[in-house]
DNA sequence: TTATAATTGATATTGAATTTCAAAATCATT
DNA sequence: AATGATTTTGAAATTCAATATCAATTATAA
């Protein structure tokens, strides 16, 4: 069993939830799956596995799991929520490419400090945060 | 005539475009407000004026005003798209408050630098950033 | 003034997010 | 294993902002 499922049962049983077959294979599909899923991308996975399964379902399941800290939102404006790893994964950043779509996870120690110390100049409590950066990849520049 | 309207004036007629009453009320309130501006937001103010105006042009204007780079958009995740003003005001982040809505500009030109230099450690060739920090404001703390 | 092309606003459409609801499934308790 | 209270499910409906459509109107250059 993934320590994910763990935490996900364990979510569950405290707030008096469920543990269906459903939930497993969105899990499953999840954990496996490395790419930033849409609540769509996710449910053409897993009606392949379970040709019953609904939107519905999974998109209650991706909430889910975000308020068990397994999964994380992640939206970049182009009208589509997404989801990502959250167990396991350190507060990361984003570049992405504009040409391919593609993104690296990427993390600065000394930015995250700095972003403190602006917050505290404008004596603002901060809770978290969201850095973007929109441009070319190391890929499609060479092409 | 501001600054703005000239601007707006030469991006119409570099793309044969043309100048209306409609284009030059919305513009009049969006540079009256400084408030950060939903489609509808302004469409509930410029109709004040024209009760004729329709919410299709403040959307199609308000996206020339991006085009011609008075405007920009701001996308908090919120699910309405806000605009902002862009001529004469530099690059800059949000400090977004969760209680009040209320968000405050910053900028810190060392974590600018240090996100370009992020960039080139991963070969990746920047356009444009978002950075936004999600907590409380100073004016929320203290209540 | 006229011809041409762009604009307008009411309305329709799109598409993702979210809700609804009756039928089905879970699970603690027998 | 059966019960029953409660939750879950999936199809379909709804919501809501963004965007497209289109016939009538308007701006502008000649």
């Amino acid at each position: 069993m993934s320590k994910e499922l763990g935490i996900f049962i364990d979510y569950l049983r405290k707030k008096d939830l469920k543990l269906t077959e459903q939930r497993k294979e969105i899990l499953n599909v999840f954990l496996k799956t490395e790419r930033h899923l849409s609540v769509e991308d996710l449910y053409n996975i897993a009606k392949r596995k379970d040709p019953n399964i609904g939107q519905a379902t999974v998109f209650r399941t991706l909430k889910l799991l975000q308020e068990a800290d397994i999964a994380k939102e992640v939206d970049l404006g182009d009208g589509k929520i997404r989801y990502e790893h959250k167990y396991g994964h350190e507060h990361h950043d984003h570049l992405i490419c504009i040409r391919c779509g593609r993104f690296v996870e990427a993390v600065d120690p000394k930015i995250e400090k700095l972003q403190d110390n602006l917050c505290k100049r404008h004596g603002f409590l901060p809770q978290r945060h969201k850095m973007e950066i929109f441009g070319i990849c190391s890929k499609c520049k060479t092409r």
